[in-house]
DNA sequence: GGAGCGATGTCCT
DNA sequence: GGACATCGCTCCG
């Protein structure tokens, strides 16, 4: 099966709400135990740098946000709540803060497998499967230990990005979810009126 | 179908 | 010690 596009570290390399836009209607897609599973992007938050209250990078460089300051392209997952992980891809030049949150897929390809990392019947509806951030790395079996601080433009990694060609139609630009501070920014992006955005 | 709420680990103050 | 970029369950309409 011949594979599509890959995005590149320079698409990565410009303003986290560039990027967020730009990554609506991308497929991500990850290798697990030799099996592609992959979902098309449909909700996305971008997170800004020193100027961004909301950002973990706010408050500066730390152990558990130093991916954020490293090289554009790289995930950078954390922990929250006790029990999730969230799944963010770092933009801007290196030594410049900033990333994008993945907030929710339409699953593509492997569906069973997603259903069954989520602890669902098979035959679950796909729309529980990674609409919203903390399933979407379950469903793909995303964890901090196993994957913070990977190149997401390296085919190696398991984990990338890929462009089959489409284009989200409409985008819609949204208030981010779950924050307090800077809470009014329109900094999350939607593809207008599809079904697996989350909430 | 929507509001309310508890669970639970890690990081930073 | 408190905050936290969430989820799924309960209860009510």
């Amino acid at each position: 099966m011949p594979s599509l596009p890959m995005l590149a570290r320079e698409f990565y390399e410009r303003p986290p709400d560039t990027v967020a836009r730009a990554l609506l209607g991308k497929v991500l897609v990850r290798r697990h135990e030799g099996q592609r599973l992959a979902g098309r992007i449909v909700e996305v938050e971008a997170y800004q740098g020193l100027d961004d209250p909301a950002a973990h990078a706010f408050a500066g460089k730390t152990p558990r946000n130093a991916v954020l300051f490293g090289p554009p392209g790289v995930a950078y997952v954390y922990f929250i709540y006790g029990m999730h992980y969230c799944l963010n891809i770092s933009c801007e030049p290196e030594g410049q803060a900033g990333c994008v949150l993945l907030r929710a897929l339409e699953p593509l390809e492997g569906l069973e497998t997603m259903a069954e990392l989520r602890g669902l019947d098979a035959d679950a509806p796909p729309r529980l499967l990674a609409s919203g951030p903390g399933r979407l790395c379950q469903a793909l079996g995303i964890t901090r230990t196993t994957h913070n601080g990977i190149d997401v433009t390296s085919r190696r990694a398991g984990l990338h990005v890929e462009d089959d060609g489409t284009a989200p139609e409409k985008i819609e630009a949204l208030p981010r979810v779950g924050i307090r501070k800077a809470a009014e920014r329109p900094l999350r992006f939607v593809i207008a009126g599809n079904r697996f955005v989350s909430r």
